[in-house]
RNA sequence: GGCGACGUAGCUCAGUUGGUGAGAGCGCUCGACUCAUAAUCGAGAGGUCGACAGUUCAAAUCUGUCCGUCGCUACCA
């Protein structure tokens, strides 16, 4: 594949937004990081990127929490939203947009697709009825009720009936299963296969029609041809991706953009983006469907962490403490395979941290500049064209990049550590510290540099911040992050004759204080 | 109840479409080296791949049953 190929493809790629009256935890981090990564990665090779997060800030419970801090909904909307924005600085999160569901263009946007939607009739009035607890001002299902009464408020529920818009659902049944069915040469809908699966048997059992509006509250965006009503938060929520791309305002931006579509997301919230968002999408004529990652859930102890408590006992601040911005990415990209549950230890990152930051990459970026410090004169020597750790490389480089090709972060680190580990035991072999100033010692050394050249490229997308330092140190003009894949993976490519600095440890091991 | 996932070395996990004697990292034992962040390199111990039955020339990998754990079932990544 030559970079005229790929210069200039459109990738977007999206988190969910985030309910505002959350705290920003590492379940949000763990998603985030995984987009921010892979957004990272596209951007070397060379696409145009568009990576997009933000907040959710409609609905019941927002209103609710702002009467209770005495704030306007968007006020206080505004004040908790800013939560996720700094957690994603504090992450050196690369998003190119935040949006939020309270700007206009968002309203904008939310009217103009669900006319769309309506005006293909897939949008009707009805009546909906269920028993209702005043107080909570929400609906409640027989099966949470306690005794007949509301769960919360221990008081009797009123059977009502309100007006309601229901969008139809069932009509999209066929049109869904042959999405959701499509061969992989088509795009994949749904990945892992298994997460394609589940919303496959979600179809499989029945879709009713669901109500998408609602008149006992006013803190969400109003239905454009009945303005009594606003839209249920979901069906606003997840037209946030069609808005950040300019759907409903500019619609050659949104032609460019929207084919190249991938969203990333817990399998928590699967329904609503491998069954509705789709079948929204259809009903509005919008074409072709985004592209769904699906993740697991990070346990505590074999359970949910949001189940222990865990999930918000630990804040993503307190570990990029203990071991730096690049040290958590790091930890949260390669501990956890994308896809199925995993479990979620402190003991872990400190393994990941100690063993493949400070111990594998580290102490080789260290090591090696101490050898050309004595033996090559402090300057990095160019590598051998034929070197056996140039196949090495190139066998690294094939594995991490189809690796990040289908998102799985984890594995595409493992190929890329696996080589800094063959340089590890190449140096072993060679003892280039045994050798006199020449020529052999200036091919070993040359080579090693050569690696830690193409694996801080292919490293940046998890640890962005530290291989610049390892790119300066070795002795390198501009930045890994700058470089273009796949033509800067090619052996070959450090030039020799650059001055290579000792400095301190990049990742000084981490000792847990007992 | 319905739907689904998972159960592989002490720990955390990989194992495309079934096929060289079952793997990695960590931990452990022994050894080497001492350029490096008590780091690195080598060797080794350790597993009836949850249980049972079946399909097959051949199954950790397919089918069935069972046991165990967990999740979803309209707003928690």
């Amino acid at each position: 594949m030559s970079s005229a190929e790929t210069s200039g493809s459109k990738f977007v790629i999206t988190t969910p937004i985030y309910y505002v009256n959350d705290v920003p935890h590492v379940g949000h981090a763990y998603t985030t990081l995984n987009a921010d990564a892979v957004a990272r990665w596209h951007r070397l090779l060379g696409d145009d990127v568009f990576f997009l997060t933000g907040t959710d800030e409609h609905g019941l419970k927002v209103q609710r929490a702002a009467e209770e801090a005495g704030l306007e909904p968007l006020d206080h909307a505004t004040r908790t939203s800013e939560r996720f924005a700094s957690t994603w600085e504090l992450l050196n999160i690369s998003n190119d947009d935040f949006i939020r569901t309270t700007e206009p263009r968002h309203h904008a946007a939310v009217q103009a697709l669900l006319q769309k939607a309506y005006d293909n009739g897939y949008i009707y009035a009805d009546t909906y009825e269920g028993d209702y607890c005043v107080s909570c001002e929400a609906y409640y299902v027989e099966d949470d009720l306690v005794d007949g009464n509301c769960p919360i408020h221990k008081r009797p529920v009123e059977h009502m009936v309100e007006d309601n818009y229901f969008f139809k659902l069932s009509a999209f049944t066929d049109q869904l299963t042959e999405w959701l069915e499509q061969p992989e040469s088509a795009g994949h809908s749904i990945r892992p296969a298994g997460y394609r699966n589940e919303a496959l048997g979600i179809v499989r059992q029945g879709l009713d029609d669901v109500s998408i509006t609602r008149t006992s509250i006013s803190w969400g965006v109003p239905v454009p041809w009945d303005t009594d009503h606003v839209f249920y938060v979901w069906y606003d929520a997840l037209i946030n991706y069609a808005t950040a791309v300019g759907f409903g305002a500019d619609q050659q931006r949104f032609d460019q953009w929207w084919p190249s579509t991938h969203h990333v997301l817990g399998k928590d919230i699967l329904r609503f983006h491998g069954v509705y968002w789709p079948a929204m999408l259809m009903a509005a004529g919008i074409d072709p469907l985004p592209q769904l990652h699906v993740h697991g859930f990070l346990l505590l102890g074999g359970e949910k962490m949001s189940k222990t408590g865990g999930l918000t006992a630990i804040t993503p601040a307190e570990l990029v403490d203990d071991f730096g911005v690049d040290g958590f990415r790091y930890a949260m990209l390669r501990n956890h395979s994308f896809g199925p549950d995993s479990d979620f230890s402190f003991e872990g990152i400190v393994e990941a941290f100690n063993t493949d930051l400070a111990n594998t990459y580290g102490n080789l970026v260290s090591r090696v500049a101490t050898v050309v410090g004595k033996n090559c004169g402090g300057v990095g020597p160019a590598p051998e064209p034929g070197a056996s750790l140039g196949e090495a490389a190139a066998t690294a480089y094939a594995e991490a990049a189809a690796a990040w090709d289908s998102v799985q972060p984890s594995a595409a680190l493992d190929a890329t550590w696996r080589l800094l580990r063959e340089t590890n035991e190449y140096l072993a072999e060679m003892e280039p510290w045994k050798m006199d100033p020449g020529p052999e010692v200036d091919a070993v050394m040359g080579n090693a540099l050569e690696v830690i050249r193409i694996a801080s490229i292919m490293a940046s997308p998890a640890i962005p911040e530290a291989v610049e330092i390892a790119w300066k140190r070795i002795g390198l003009d501009g930045q890994a992050c700058q470089q273009r894949l796949p033509e800067a993976a090619v052996w070959g490519a450090y030039p020799g004759g650059l001055s290579v600095e000792v400095g301190d440890p990049m990742f000084p091991r981490f000792k847990p204080s007992s």
